[in-house]
DNA sequence: GACTCCAGTTACCGCAAGTAACAGTTTAGT
DNA sequence: ACTAAACTGTTACTTGCGGTAACTGGAGTC
């Protein structure tokens, strides 16, 4: 029972950990969401309690596939938002790069951002935004970090920040989802309609005719 | 089996929807999205194959019950969108619109948001957006209507504003989730903010110490 | 060789969605 | 008045999933 073998066995743990964690993956790509604890163990070539043993429970499991994506997703962006240009170039970017990603593996986008909850209805009181997706969170509080420490915002800015972030986080959420769904520009199109958004084209565009516009 | 025989049996059929669709209000507000079908129909004080005969499936009770509160969301938006203000107060008084509903009714507006889909893993392939909250599309689709009709964007106006009412109000949303889980400040503060951030205040920041700003 | 771990299995429980088949009651037709 | 439909409601069932208990076989250890 010395070190070693404590370490081999943890090794084969973990490898055993990352392959169950592949073919739920890929039965979640094919299956959606709902696929089945049933469908993820065939697919492993085991049987359910052995997922119970690894994972806990159904949202241990999930949330282990989530980290994996999340985690990639975040580098990209953290790469597309350090990168060594100007600000609205940088926004155009990390835009683009979760745009790209998005594109590129819709299913995992989905999974990621509709998890399909399943709580059972005993469950504790609405705390409300816990069962949400946690990566638009990280996602927010990352871009909030990187804000309030490159952009001068006065007093007050660590608020605005978080704002900010969990604001500019959805913004590009939603239009990403939309965008998604119905294909009704290019991406380049759409990059570069949500910067203009956020560098203020709203509030500098004119009224249209018949009173004081939006 | 003459007209007025047949409305007879409508509106009471109709009256007998709209009972079962405030009981399951009530289970839902009280047991949250997760409440099955067994205790809405107690609460009714009837049992299952009714609502299944009223609502078809779970999907279609929820979806009648969603359409009800959207409805009345979105009609509380429009007052505040057709407020005979100029832009920016408007866009705070939507904002802050938003906000207060969810923040005086955050059940409601859970179920809204994180319907817990629960599509059998049966289904076909992944119509990405058709199962999310259809609330945000209707909600974008409404404010793009808007900003396309008062607001002078130049040419590829439709586009751009289609971008813009998704993008607005995922921001608007995502904000609002994440601040009614943590409650950083107060509502009014939030409310600025965002406009702020619409207004372009991202874009005028200056850079903080050290190198280019995000 | 007996002992202990560990991966893995089968077989089960509880629960919720959804359905089939049956029963009471009002309404229409003759 | 009597039957037939149509509507409302019920009980009792099937199916399928998440989750668990209890057993089995093989590896290493004393």
């Amino acid at each position: 029972m010395d070190t070693t073998q404590r370490t081999d066995q943890q090794r084969s743990a973990d490898r055993r950990r990352r392959e169950l964690l592949e073919a739920a993956d890929r039965v979640v790509l094919r299956d959606g969401p709902g696929a089945s604890m049933n469908a993820i163990a065939a697919e492993a070539g085991i049987t359910k309690p052995i997922l119970y043993r690894h994972f806990g429970d159904k949202g241990g499991l999930y949330a282990a596939l989530a980290k994996r994506h999340t985690d990639a997703l975040l580098e990209a962006l953290r790469a597309a938002l350090d990168a060594p240009a100007e600000r609205r170039e940088r926004v155009e970017a990390t835009l683009d790069t979760y745009l790209a990603a998005i594109e590129a593996r819709p299913q995992v986008y989905r999974f990621l951002m509709h998890p399909a909850e399943g709580g059972q209805p005993g469950d504790a009181g609405f705390d409300v935004g816990k069962a949400s997706a946690p990566v638009l969170r990280r996602m927010g509080e990352e871009l909030a970090e990187v804000i309030e420490e490159r952009v001068d915002l006065g007093p007050g800015s660590q608020q605005l920040a978080r704002v900010w972030g969990h604001g500019i986080v959805g913004m590009m959420h939603a239009a990403g989802d939309w965008w998604l769904g119905e294909r009704p520009c290019t991406r380049a199109e759409l990059v570069r309609s949500l910067a203009d958004l956020l560098w203020g084209r709203l509030a500098a565009a004119g009224d249209r005719v018949g009173g004081p516009g939006f």
